[in-house]
DNA sequence: GTTTTTGCACTGACCAGTCAGTACAAATTC
DNA sequence: GAATTTGTACTGACTGGTCAGTGCAAAAAC
């Protein structure tokens, strides 16, 4: 049902109950929250007993921060692969942008859980995996920042835009519609979701007529 | 230091303390979540014996929920000022819509750790306080929905417009680049971030240039 | 003199993390 | 090829601590 949000390889039985285990984390985790959330409860989830989690994880948080750097590596490789696919067709900047809001709603949409999770934690502060948050955060950011920065260098992006503010903006766009479109619209297609933030983004809501 | 996220008027010696209550409940909730944050800190930060806190609310979770449904209440008002002003001025749809997202930003501003705390909480299922959450959510996104309709009505907006899935991505523009802001960015002025959000409402960002 | 707050001791449920022990397959020895 | 050892993965009862919520007498505020 869930997200296999995990590292591929690794052919092992441990590796296979590692999974088992992010599996059962994340939903959980992204249900209730860090806090909230047991170890017993996981490794319930997980069918697999608690001394099981301390055999592959230090502790709680660790098992919690590998999952969040796995996750997001996931989203970063295929945000810059929607990028890269655009140049290779020959597309502009807007539209890579516009292949990287569908590769964004693609992510979510199969992994809403870890998305919801995400989110709920990004700007909390005192956390021990807020380090760890932060860096990868950048790293996802940065490949939108690129691409708007290419850009507006190329002439194609007018040079008024502020790159880290609007690449901020656009990242909060897809990700609250989408949780929203998981949450309280699920009948919703994603190729309605993705034409509403395309005309958004196009301009075809506030801009002037053409 | 932070946020007064309560009802303004009782003058009453009991709504003083629980103002602090409220005070001191957001911000520690907000840094650290809901589970993770104890009575007896609520009551330390709000210099108030942890006796008052049950004299006060009957449980940990009323206080929050009274929280939410306060704050949310608050943020409704101030986006519905808004739209209402730019009309009193004569000023079409899309000048109501900016103005909403300049009176969010004012919002975020002024209580970044209720902001962030609704945002974390949002999406959650399975919670006690889930229920009062949605129906305060869509009252204020409700009111972004009815200025997009209005302005398809009129004509002033396109009628191809997917109502509630770009009011939900507007939100979600403006609450995560306000939270990056904040978290991220903070010396930037609240007109750099306005503007920024601003234009791309517009269609200045990826817009047929005019 | 009523309402509100304080201070503090207490309870009982709950939970992260530990540890002695089991299962079992593959390697090693005889 | 049977007997023994080794390494790896897993188990679940147990422990020590934490925390929401209670109870109450005395003080303070109004």
């Amino acid at each position: 049902m869930e997200s296999s949000i995990a590292t591929s390889h690794g052919s092992s039985r441990r590796e296979a109950t590692r999974q088992k285990l992010y599996e059962a984390a994340v939903t959980l985790i992204a249900e209730q929250g860090f806090s909230a959330t047991t170890v017993d409860e996981i490794a319930e989830r997980a069918g697999v007993a608690k001394g099981t989690v301390y055999y592959n994880f230090a502790s709680k948080s660790v098992l919690f921060e590998e999952l969040l750097r796995h996750g997001v590596g996931l989203l970063t490789a295929s945000l810059r692969e929607a990028a890269e696919e655009t140049a290779r067709r020959g597309g502009g900047k807007v539209d890579a942008l516009d292949a990287m809001i569908r590769a964004g709603l693609v992510f979510i949409d199969r992994y809403p859980a870890f998305t919801q999770l995400y989110v709920a934690e990004l700007w909390r502060t005192n956390r021990a995996w807020q380090s760890t948050l932060m860096v990868v955060r950048q790293e996802a950011v940065a490949v939108v920042e690129d691409v708007l920065r290419e850009g507006v260098r190329g002439g194609e992006l007018s040079e008024e835009i502020d790159v880290p503010l609007t690449a901020a903006a656009l990242v909060g766009m897809v990700l609250v519609a989408a949780l929203d479109w998981k949450s309280f619209q699920p009948e919703r297609s994603l190729d309605d979701v993705h034409a509403a933030l395309s005309r958004l983004l196009q301009g075809r809501v506030g801009g002037h007529r053409p």
